[in-house]
DNA sequence: GATACCAGTATCCCAAAGGATACCGGTATC
DNA sequence: GATACCGGTATCCTTTGGGATACTGGTATC
């Protein structure tokens, strides 16, 4: 009674529903640099330049920003230490920790999908030796 | 001897491969429409309007943008058929399945994280009422 | 005859993302 | 005295993402 054949595993509701969650996470997580610095400041607390090394390629002024995004979502905390020059350090929160298991598919998807990029680039490139070299 | 105190879980190394792997996963799911137009075509191919619809507040413009975009990486096919008018069926390969872990993950986060806001969001309410009415 | 559907394309526009460069004031280092 | 570090800000610029609107051609529907 309560099963029903032919009826599809995602449902018209429940993928609606999983577009609409997956926006909503979309919608803070935007961007390039949000989760690589979440990431990078998930082994300890950083500085703004060790975290600016530690991403790697991302500007002065963007990194600042998005920083500042993070700190109003409560992913990171900031806290100025009254040396000389100043110390700011940033350290992520246990908020961020509930990224983890995204994270961590992100991770090993990215992972597999550049081997695949790679194994078909090199596949182009004897296709076209063979083309080149027919027999 | 292979053991070392004080070894952080996530090395330097380990974290700056995360970096890396979830910048180039980033770098193909990019925008905010890749991810909810492979959802909406997980559970059965769909046309053109059909997933203009299912996506919702996606332009015919951009809609047909990503699809191009997801059509190169593999992530779906286009056929069409040579009906009067013609019939354009969009559907999602077997790579896109490679991505359900993650999309899982992305869901799950995506609506505890709603729940977070809209918890946050009524405390501060009762707050303020509290703020104007003390006592 | 007017309207609507289909799968887009074309055009115009705006906002946001992102990048490049310069600069600050104070300290330490060469 | 020149240079570099620190934690940014300021300014200028380009690119991309995205939105709004209009249009097509052939069919079907009102």
């Amino acid at each position: 009674m309560s099963l029903k054949k032919e009826e599809p595993v995602h449902s018209k509701q429940v993928c609606t529903e999983s577009i609409v969650a997956v926006k909503d996470a979309l919608y803070v997580l935007n961007g390039k640099w949000k989760l690589p610095i979440i990431i990078a400041l998930s082994s300890g607390p950083l500085r703004f330049k060790e975290l600016q090394r530690a991403v790697e390629n991302i500007t002065t002024k963007i990194l600042s920003k998005e920083l500042k995004e993070l700190e109003l979502n409560d992913f990171i905390t900031r806290k100025v230490y009254p040396t000389v020059p100043v110390t700011v350090e940033y350290k992520s929160t246990g908020y961020s920790k509930t990224l983890d298991k995204v994270v961590n598919e992100l991770r090993e998807w990215g992972v597999q999908h550049k081997k695949r990029i790679f194994t078909k680039s090199r596949q182009n490139t004897l296709n076209l030796q063979k083309a080149k070299n027919p027999k």
